[in-house]
DNA sequence: CGGCTAACTGACCCGAGGGTTAGCAATCCC
DNA sequence: GGGATTGCTAACCCTCGGGTCAGTTAGCCG
């Protein structure tokens, strides 16, 4: 009569990924150097020793929370920014929203914030997040104005500017859920602030006041 | 003879804003929890028990680094803003410039990328800062939106989405020096940042001058 | 010049937590 | 069944750093 309930299993397969979800959690409520390994070993149901079986070391464990987190979400916002076709207005006003509530629902606040906080102690962390993300998200966004600039859509003016311009009020709102929010400042809805914001930096943006365009 | 050089002196009165810049850079540097009080103290030329003659810990200090960064830039707000009488459009273009030369020039974006990332393990330190510092300010420009639009000058909308939509990319901006300069990437020229930004977002937020947006 | 006060130091304590290791037990294979 | 394999654990080690305290000495006061 074997144990009907044994202690533990062996699932080599399925650890590395509940691990690094366990890990996500705990580094996203504590960030890095305030997290415990053992904390992170206990939510994912393992002890910490087998921690080191699958990650070297807490930093390379980071290193793969922060992969994980990046990688789905760079693929949706390429796929999303390249199948489109209308004009530039109708792209911000369709693509904006969209990644407010990609950034919303996911735990990317989360591991933004950890970049930020943790980044001048793991600078190769920021690294990552910066070439694998962030320089080509602001690319793409950059790389759609300039060429409605050429088009003669979009007023002259510094791409990388305007592309920041449109994408900050949404990640400080971000920024501020994690930070402001848990002290019991009141929230900022980030899908009502992309709405107005993109609807607000366009009238700015467009050039020639055709106005119309949103074909 | 005595010895010329006494190994060290009594100096009660300069010894707690010595402590403070000390840890103000520091904390910048490494961050709360990865900074070491034996490192404060050298570089306040003490040892790290004097520290304790007058912070009783390392949080302490930290709140006293905190509102020293926070006070004197509080007052250069309020005061530039009260002291203005002209349009909106005429008081956001004088202000964020400012605005913008202030935080980059100081520590203040040091202690806001500090307070963003040690938040969650510090929740009292964000809400002084948010009740002390950024929710003034919010105030303050809120108010000035509000009273825009009920002269007319400013369309519709949400005054607080209106205000972070002005302030977040120099915000985002100076969080990028902090964060991804250190790598390498290439900054942000904050004051060109402040300029091309304002003029965009009150092209989208001015009412009238025929031209207008759908409402 | 001597002695008192208190600003300051050096050496210590100790808890926390990242990392290690000896061995146990689930599972595979025969 | 039983032996080999190896995923996994319990218990440990050891460094690091916040915090303490007994003593030292600068500077004042008589």
């Amino acid at each position: 009569m074997a144990a009907a309930a044994p202690r533990w299993r062996r699932r080599k397969a399925a650890r590395p990924a509940e691990i690094v979800a366990a890990a996500l959690d705990v580094f996203a409520e504590r960030g890095f150097a305030a997290a415990r390994l053992e904390d992170i070993a206990a939510r994912a149901g393992v002890s910490k020793a087998a921690l080191y079986l699958y990650f070297p070391t807490k930093e390379d464990l980071f290193r793969a929370v922060v992969a994980e987190a990046v990688a789905p979400n760079l693929e949706r916002m390429r796929a999303a920014a390249a199948a489109f076709e209308g004009s530039f207005a109708a792209l911000a006003r369709a693509l904006l929203p969209t990644l407010a509530a990609t950034l919303a629902d996911g735990p990317l606040a989360s591991v933004v914030k950890m970049v930020v906080g943790e980044s001048r102690n793991f600078p190769e962390l920021a690294r990552v997040w910066h070439d694998d993300l962030v320089e080509k998200a602001l690319a793409v966004v950059g790389g759609q104005i300039e060429r409605a600039q050429a088009r003669g859509e979009v007023k002259p003016g510094d791409p990388r500017i305007y592309a920041l311009g449109l994408v900050a009020p949404m990640l400080l709102a971000l920024l501020w859920r994690e930070t402001f929010v848990p002290i019991g400042a009141p929230p900022f809805d980030v899908e009502a602030v992309a709405r107005q914001h993109v609807e607000t930096v366009l009238g700015g943006m467009l050039a020639g006041r055709g106005e119309g365009r949103l074909d």
